[in-house]
RNA sequence: GGAGACGUGUCCGAGCGGUUUAAGGUGCAAUCUUGGAAAGGUUGUGUGGGAGCAAUUCCACCGUGAGUUCGAAUCUCACCGUCUCCGCCA
């Protein structure tokens, strides 16, 4: 949520910047209700104050046990025209809030403008596209062949885009998991946590998933609970509504958890493979930090990231996402792509996102400063990494001509085996 | 799932229809006293919103939301949560 004392004060900047993402996007509605609303404040906080004192009033005359009809009576009037402006003050503060709760975040200035992924610049690569001097096939078949994955029976038991591992291949997505959580844990000091996999809807607001992306996300029937998209929203939130101290800051945590995504408008696209499916596991890192930190933080954080990849040899780029391209709440991201052979292409694997004070402000998450000022802290997250598409990744590049698949290095003790 | 008790500020805790402007304590900060400290004294000490150049001032907030009333922390209803007992259960 923007800060409307800001679009108050900054109309013209906030507008520019909202219009590098969608020339659409405007406030110019929010600051017609905010002029309105505060308008309706100073006249009811006056009748309620004279509310006050006459209801006061009116307890002093009975203790000395004067008539009060008259003066309740002109109380009683004042009461019902305050009861009628409430109802107006209520409907215009929901419809302020409504609109905050739309408007995306504000791109950083350093966040290049472009409408769509085809501005995004590449900022550096990692390795080189995988060469085969064999027929390679993707990771789809070799699942399929090697028993890795049973695609049919996952249909069979939930719906399409849903996946059964089995094996060697289950073997492998867990170790993929515990490979990830013991770096960030060990090496990078996150604070490792499981948070449940659903999440109410004050949750979900808090990270910018509601109300605006509802259509994106499982609910469930008869609970105010949605399956959790990203391990980002319950740990994002696991200090909404708390005041820090600047001491506890900066905070790194980590999370496994699987994902749901409804993939509603995404229909006909990635149908083979686990590139995209309605179940997916992802090791999360999350950062709550001070302002002056974050794009220290951010940065940090994405190399924490880049790492896996390395760590893995796996090619990959960085490319950063266009204001027409970055996601909702956040003013700066990242994007980790890996080199896929079977789309001969490289392919999303990380997004590492700054959120500013953004999220912070939708959740409530708050620090108290060497002052004793109270401020929003700054948020941000990215996957460390994307599990499903880490396992397609490693399957197609390390594929070889005898047919076997090798695991890199750093996973073998967690396979136990060193190919497939 | 059934029965009961309870949600008040950093924390503890009083208040159960009208000087509540939320008592009292505790914690925290400043300050006085001291050679220094402890003890003690004094003062200050929440959040959000609005008006004003400002000093200042007004409104809202006692789990959340609605209601009753001239007036609600206090009464009523619903919801959320915590605790105790019973039932069920990995």
């Amino acid at each position: 949520m923007l800060d409307i004392k800001l679009i108050r004060e900054n109309p013209e900047k906030i507008n520019e910047l909202l219009k590098r993402r969608n020339p659409e996007l405007s406030i110019d509605e929010v600051i017609q209700i905010d002029e309105e609303r505060r308008k309706l404040q100073v006249q009811v906080d006056e009748m309620r104050a004279k509310r006050k004192k006459d209801s006061q009033l009116i307890g002093e005359l009975k203790k000395k046990g004067e008539n009060t009809d008259k003066v309740q009576a002109e109380v009683r009037e004042i009461g019902e025209k305050i009861k009628e402006l409430e109802v107006e003050q209520n409907e215009l503060d929901t419809k302020q809030r409504d609109l905050l709760l739309h408007i995306p975040n504000t791109p950083d200035e350093t966040t290049p403008i472009g409408t769509s992924d085809a501005d995004n610049p590449v900022v550096h690569t990692w390795g080189e596209p995988t060469k085969f001097d064999f027929e390679y096939k993707a990771h789809w078949d070799l699942c399929e062949e090697k028993n890795l994955v049973d695609f049919e029976r996952g249909v069979k038991l939930s719906q399409s885009r849903f996946i059964l591992y089995r094996g060697k291949g289950a073997r492998l997505e867990r170790a993929i998991i515990n490979f990830f959580l013991d770096y960030h844990t060990q090496d990078q000091s996150y604070e490792e946590i499981l948070p449940p996999f659903m999440a109410n809807s004050a949750t979900m607001t808090g990270t910018g998933q509601l109300p605006k992306f509802k259509e994106d996300m499982y609910k469930c029937v008869d609970e105010d609970l949605y399956l959790i998209p990203t391990a980002e929203v319950p740990v994002t939130n696991i200090y909404a509504n708390e005041i820090l101290s600047e001491a506890d800051l900066p905070k790194y945590m980590t999370a496994y958890t699987p994902c749901f995504r409804r993939e509603s408008g995404s229909a006909g696209r990635d149908t083979r493979g686990l590139i995209r499916v309605h179940q997916f596991n992802k090791v999360e890192l999350v950062k709550l930090c001070t302002p002056e930190t974050s794009r220290d933080e951010h940065e940090k954080l994405t190399r924490d990231a880049e790492k896996m990849l390395e760590l893995l040899n796996l090619p990959y780029r960085r490319v950063a996402l266009c204001s027409g391209d970055i996601g909702f709440s956040a003013n700066k991201c990242w994007d980790l792509e890996v080199w896929m052979p079977s789309y001969g292409e490289y392919k999303e694997i990380s997004s590492c996102s700054n959120f500013g004070d953004y999220q912070a402000r939708r959740a409530n998450i708050r620090y108290k400063d060497k002052d004793g000022k109270t401020r929003f802290v700054h948020t941000l997250n990215g996957s460390g990494l994307a599990v499903g598409r880490t396992f397609a990744a490693i399957i197609e590049n390390f594929q070889q001509a005898d047919g076997t698949i090798v695991i890199p290095e750093v996973l073998r003790k967690y396979t136990g085996f060193d190919k497939i």
